[in-house]
Formats: structure tokens, C-alpha cells, sequence
DNA sequence: ACCTGAACACCGTTCAAGT
DNA sequence: ACCTGAACACCGTTCAAGT
């Protein structure tokens, strides 16, 4: 017997190749997630990919939700670590909050997966982000928290819209742009008399670009927050 | 034979009394949800509740998901129809918004059913609202949209957040200050050197008035929009 | 300590059959 | 036209039993 045969496998070593762990069960789940939408992640689907048993994966992880926030942290935390230090707080606001809107665009169940975690630890890492910049750029201290917590609704918002346009348009297996077409083709429809506003801008959902107007409604709470600056 | 037995049901006449209606459905929905939270909604509860199968219900109703967005729009239109009429745009816009936040403090599921139905029904009701004030307020026509998307993706990402904390509030069985309580205190715990304004934040979150945190943000994306009047 | 997989208690939805 | 309720194809979660 050669003497590595007798090398003993040590608590700290890494597990053998093959075996489950909570890393590799929350990248099972975004590709889960990635291709078969919000529920495309089940247990079953989950043990057929890892090749085991529901039970398993209850052992590393306690239960769906749970399960589900750490794939949303998992993007989240990539999506952060990406922003680029040192620009201006203006600028690193905005890199911040178009580095959301692309993570949620590129996995829109990351959206409603935000949403449904208030408080927990994506939410914490993005309040910190945007918490900084917000003391940077100057805010007194107690205008600091409606300033965070309105930036970071309104990405809410706009992330749970952009996930939940994913999810409708996948469920009648259209993409996300032709769902948007039959939603202005029926706002089209409205009465004159009672929608005159939403018919009005039925065209416009048709041409627009989410990217370009989530930026202008950021830049409208930028001014907002910059009005109430000191001096 | 009495002359009122020989009286037809006409088509035209309201059923009898204990028959299904679209309405009675939604109405036995809108409880089942108010006292069972999101996960309320069933068909066998409400068939139960109903005294019918489950079969019945579908004769009026196509699936959950538009049962849900039937019920969501009921509570909608009702809060929509109570804003007083007359007083100024930016009063009316406030009306609009705090109406909003009551009805989905009141009813949480609200906040999450409006996330899932984006451009149905209860949201055109919303943009039209909002959108006569935006009008009302001089902003450009080619700035309306930004306007009134940024208005509505803060109130829905408000609404959203509201929702979630009482459906985790529920599923631990607190309410949901106790609920807020308990994230502040798992934001005291964080690392000092890699959360600072987070753990600031702590304390804030235990004492806040979430429905003034909501109107400061309001404010402040009015004063975004007032910002970029003409003239 | 970690994994198996059958079993439990649910879901939403369909559909033959009734009135 | 409207309703019944059993049946279907799923879920998340648990747990005795294995290694």
C-alpha cells in the first residue's frame, strides 16, 4: 500500500469530489432558477440535478426560502463586489443601482426573491452600498434613512416589475417584450373616458427602454435628495 | 298554486340566493386572504367556505392567479374611489399614496398581488390616478413617465416590502414589530468593520414609523419632480 | 456526520357526470 | 348553464433506516 492510500481524509480537508455541500446545492439552484424561472427550483428538480435524495439536501439547508435567499445572495454578493470603488458618490450610486437592474434582468427571480427576503442579508449588503455613498454625498444624519430607504424601494419596485413582466411572459411562453406589446395593445383598448392618462401611454410602453427610464426615476431622487442637502 | 310560485326565474334576474357569483368568490377570497395571509388562498378553502366543489369555482374564475388579481383590484378600486377630489395635485398625489399604503398595511397580500399583476387592472387604476396630478402639476409631457413610474415603483416596492414582512412576520407567528425587532437586532450583530451604516441603522429600525418613512420619501421624490418644472 | 427514498399532507387544475 | 367531487400530477417537508 503506497502511502498516499494511507493519507487519512482530515475533518478539514475539502469533501470528496462527488459530495453535496451548501455551495454547490445554491449553484444547482440558480441554474434552476436561471432556466426554469421562479419555480423552476423544486426539490425534485434539485436532487435529479445533484444526483441525491430530497433528504440530503435538507441536511445543509433548512428549508425553500432559505434556500432561495442564498441564490439571490449569492448573485447579489457578486453584483456588489463589482461596483467599482473610488468614482464620485453620485456616480458610484448609480453604479450601484444599474448594477442591480442588470443582476435582475439577467435573473429575474433574484426581483421577487429581494423582495421577499426584507431585512436579510442581500438586502443588507445592497442598504450598506447605498448607505455609504448617501453619507458620503453629504445627507445629515437623520435625512439618511428616507434617503437610503427611497432609493432602495424604488429599486425594489422596479425589480419586482421587471421580474414579475418575466414571470407572466414565460407563463404564456412569450418573451418579455411581446408581453409588454399585449399589455399596451389592451391599454390601447381603455375607455377614453376613464384611462385618458394610461391610454396615452400606450405607445410609449411599446418603444421604451427600461434600463433608460429606471435611470431617469433614479436621477429624479438623486435631485429630490440633493435639494435637501445642508448649506 | 299562488301567483308568486308561477313567477319564472327570468335570466335577466339576480340568482338565487345562495348561488356563485364572480363576486361572492372574490369576496370569500379577499377573507380567506385577510385572515390566512397569502397561503389563505385555496380552492378547497374557498370551496369550503362557499359550500360548492372546487369544480364551480372554475366555471367563474380561470385560475389563482387572476382570482387573486380579481381581489386585489376590488381593494384597489374601493381606495382609488375614497381620494377626495378637488384639493391640489401634490395633495391629491399624497392622498393617492398614503390610501395606498393603508390598504396594503390593512390587507398585506395586497402589496404582493399588485407586484404580481404588473399592468392589469388595480395598476391602471393606480397610473391613471397618479398620472391626472402629474399631469395637473405642469410636468412635461415627455417627463410624465419618468414621474409617474418613479412615484408608483416606490409605492409598489414600499407595498412589496410591507407584504413580506407580515408574511414572515406570520410564518413565525409574531407580529410584525416583533418581527422588525428581531432584524434590528441581527443587524447589531453584524461585523462593525464591514457594515457600519447598517448596524447605525439598527436602533432606527426598532423605533421608526414606517408610514412617516414612507411620506419623507414621497416628499422626496416630489421635490425630484418639482425640480424639473419648466419655467 | 451525512445520505436515501418512501411517505405524508398538502396544492391547482381537469373532467366525466349530474341537474 | 351551472355545479359536483373524484382523480391527476404535482408540491415541500419529515423521518426511519442505512453507511
Amino acid at each position: 500500500m503506497s502511502r498516499w492510500a494511507m493519507v487519512k481524509k482530515s475533518a478539514r480537508n475539502p469533501r470528496r469530489e462527488g459530495s453535496l455541500s451548501r455551495e454547490r446545492i445554491v449553484e444547482a439552484s440558480i441554474a434552476l432558477l436561471d432556466d426554469g424561472g421562479e419555480d423552476g427550483l423544486t426539490f425534485r428538480a434539485l436532487s435529479e440535478r445533484l444526483a441525491t435524495g430530497a433528504g440530503a439536501i435538507y441536511w445543509h439547508v433548512p428549508n425553500k426560502g432559505e434556500l432561495l435567499t442564498a441564490a439571490c445572495d449569492a448573485i447579489i454578493a457578486r453584483t456588489m463586489n463589482a461596483v467599482a470603488a473610488g468614482a464620485s458618490p453620485e456616480t458610484t450610486l448609480r453604479d450601484v443601482a444599474l448594477g442591480l437592474f442588470d443582476a435582475i434582468d439577467a435573473h429575474p427571480w433574484v426581483g421577487s426573491a429581494l423582495m421577499r427576503s426584507p431585512g436579510q442579508l442581500p438586502m443588507v449588503r445592497i442598504i450598506e452600498r447605498i448607505g455609504q455613498q448617501v453619507r458620503r454625498l453629504g445627507v445629515q444624519e437623520k435625512a439618511q434613512w428616507a434617503a437610503v430607504g427611497t432609493l432602495l424601494n424604488y429599486i425594489l419596485g422596479v425589480g419586482g416589475q421587471n421580474a414579475a413582466n418575466g414571470q407572466l411572459a414565460r407563463a404564456q411562453e412569450i418573451d418579455r417584450s411581446d408581453f409588454l406589446g399585449s399589455v399596451a395593445t389592451a391599454w390601447s383598448a381603455l375607455d377614453p373616458g376613464d384611462y385618458p392618462f394610461t391610454r396615452s401611454l400606450a405607445d410609449k410602453l411599446r418603444s421604451h427602454d427600461d434600463r433608460e427610464d429606471f435611470l431617469a426615476g433614479l436621477d429624479l431622487i438623486l435631485s429630490g435628495i440633493r435639494n435637501a442637502l445642508p448649506d
